[in-house]
DNA sequence: ATAGATAATGCAAGCGCTTACATTGACGTC
DNA sequence: GACGTCAATGTAAGCGCTTGCATTATCTAT
């Protein structure tokens, strides 16, 4: 059994104020269409009846839903969970709902919600980084749906995309580290395939080291799922190593806290016996103690752009633009110096 | 401007199979009741047109949208996060799709939602914490959406819950508390207006100074809202009482990690000097050092029986049960025995 | 007063589906 | 072979809105 849902329909306030619908409509959505006197009474008809218009109407009638949805990897850490909610802030403003879900991680759960997004009508999407099969873009197209993509920076890809350049900016992370002297580096990362932003970062570590005479093949990388127990067994591996590394970069936030937390209990010192940066500089970063040296990234500034951009989209039926967005390497107590005696510790 | 859409519809797919819309529409919702063959051909004309069914018209027709809808106080922080995701994947078993939206914890915010929700079909709501307008529950069963309320635990509500007993178990915390010596306790909450979960948790405490043989009039409750910054704060608030409290007991675990992260910038040791409570046990309790003693709150059963609870209130049009779950006191490092020195450092 | 312009309202045709009911055809039974 | 069954398919009536166009009321200028 289902609801025998009785809510009242537009009929039944026309029929109460003795209007006709088409009145009643444009009570709702023109107000200024109707005369005081009539309004008055439509929407006190509207109020004792305690009408609310069905959306699913509203939509077939008007082909509009005013309703954005985005996809997120995951819900669970907070990465994106203040650029979402500076969207929905943005987006509401201009009158728009966002529908959210999130995929996990998983492209095929992604591509799914991606048409359960579309069949619902969304009027625009959002997306994080651009990494996926082309026919899902292709499908996009077809269904004349515009798609943005977020927390990622790439021109002339088959969407516009508003972000920051994530190679770039682990590059200048590393930079850094070598620059005080690090020589043994190692990164953990999330899983690069599939994920153009953790591809990126690796690019970018990796450009850092031929920049600084570095050997880039000899990089050691542990790529592994976005969780803090994840980075602390990651950071177990590292150390195995000999000799061991002494600066660990980490893909995000989340996989430094967990290095963090195994240095700890390893009873290594953070930064004296080894360094440790984070990405993302969300509320953790600073939690954490020594607090995470890391990538700022303008994450209410990206969603608000964002919103704006995918409205400007869906009204004005155009392209869309790409838009860089600054980040900026945040110097907290996780990094620090190269120092002699890293070498006799790696060698206990 | 809006899109022209021009996607396909079941009557372009039935033209193309050369059969009726009726029959489209059985391949798609009942495939047994068409014969193997019309239901190939039927399948290839909707493959080859790239046929995605209208959800508005589907909406209107069947008068379901197999869409349960969920309100939470906020996403930026990961209290509700795993509850949520919990429950969004046992409604994916069933073939629901979850619609998110969050209200940062403002009350009109959450009645605009609700609104919406219902508007849009959605077949049923999830709620957190039962403190609301009584006319919204009016609402709800004048345009008879079943709603059910997690994270709390009340028989006998407006709306059935699925939670823990917020009161108790937070009296079960300090009733440790006091059982380690701390006669000084103080609490850092969130607002406990409008939300009976930080209400009850302070009731809590009440209970187990006056079983304690304390003064429960006596405890200081700064309120604030659920960050890490506010929780500092309040913090530093409490330690200037003279003489200082020597527990403190949190709202929750992102308001003790700030309590924590000030303790330390403030020179305190944590639990030497002052020993800190948080409560909900998300993955940020262990991250911090020292880890926090918290209560832990089964979040993904409370989600995921949410979910069965309510699309059994949906599918059998049945009011739903309140559940009642445990919770237990996570002992880690954050809160040790009062002592004597503790007197001392007060009188600083 | 009256024609013409303009504002306010009504009429009715869909929007793309689902589903109750009607129709058709294949098969088995006597 | 006629008839009853039952499975497969078709017919068409909505679902509750919006909106282009038609109609009517109101106002302005002569």
């Amino acid at each position: 059994m289902s609801k025998l849902r009785s809510a009242p329909t537009l009929d039944d306030v026309a029929r109460k104020a003795g209007v006709s619908t088409a009145t009643v409509s444009r009570c709702l959505n023109a107000p200024e269409r109707v005369v005081e006197a009539t309004r008055k009474r439509v929407m006190s008809a509207v109020d004792t009846l305690g009408y609310t218009p069905n959306f699913a109407a509203r939509v077939m009638a008007a082909k509009r839903t005013f309703t954005i949805g985005a996809i997120i990897p995951t819900m669970e850490n907070a990465i994106f969970a203040r650029g979402l909610q500076a969207f929905q802030e943005e987006l509401h403003q201009r009158g728009y709902t966002l529908l959210v879900s999130s995929s996990a991680y998983r492209p095929e759960v992604e591509e799914e919600q991606i048409r359960t997004l579309v069949a619902r009508g969304a009027d625009g999407l959002l997306l994080i980084g651009h990494d996926r099969d082309p026919k899902i873009y292709d499908y996009l197209e077809r269904q004349k749906v515009p798609a943005m993509v977020a927390w990622s920076y790439i021109p002339n890809a088959r969407a516009p995309s508003i972000g920051f350049d994530n190679r770039q900016a682990m590059q200048a992370l590393a930079d850094r580290v070598i620059g005080l002297g690090h020589t043994r580096i190692a990164m953990i990362s999330g899983f690069s395939q599939g994920n153009d932003r953790a591809r990126l970062r690796i690019e970018g570590v990796r450009d850092a080291l031929r920049r600084g005479g570095l050997q880039p093949d000899a990089l050691s990388v542990v790529e592994t799922s976005y969780e803090v127990e994840n980075g602390a067994e990651a950071f177990a591996r590292l150390m195995s190593q000999d000799p061991r590394p002494t600066a660990i970069l980490c893909g995000n936030d989340v996989l430094a806290a967990g290095a963090l937390r195994q240095a700890q209990s390893m009873g290594m010192r953070v930064p004296e016996d080894v360094s440790i940066t984070g990405f993302d500089d969300i509320e953790l970063a600073r939690i954490v103690s020594p607090a995470l040296t890391t990538v700022h990234v303008p994450h209410r500034e990206m969603g608000g752009k964002a919103a704006l951009e995918l409205v400007e989209m869906v009204e004005k039926n155009i392209p869309g633009n790409t838009i860089r967005l600054q980040t900026d390497i945040v110097e907290r107590h996780s990094l620090g110096p190269a120092n002699k005696s890293q070498d006799f510790a790696s060698r206990g």
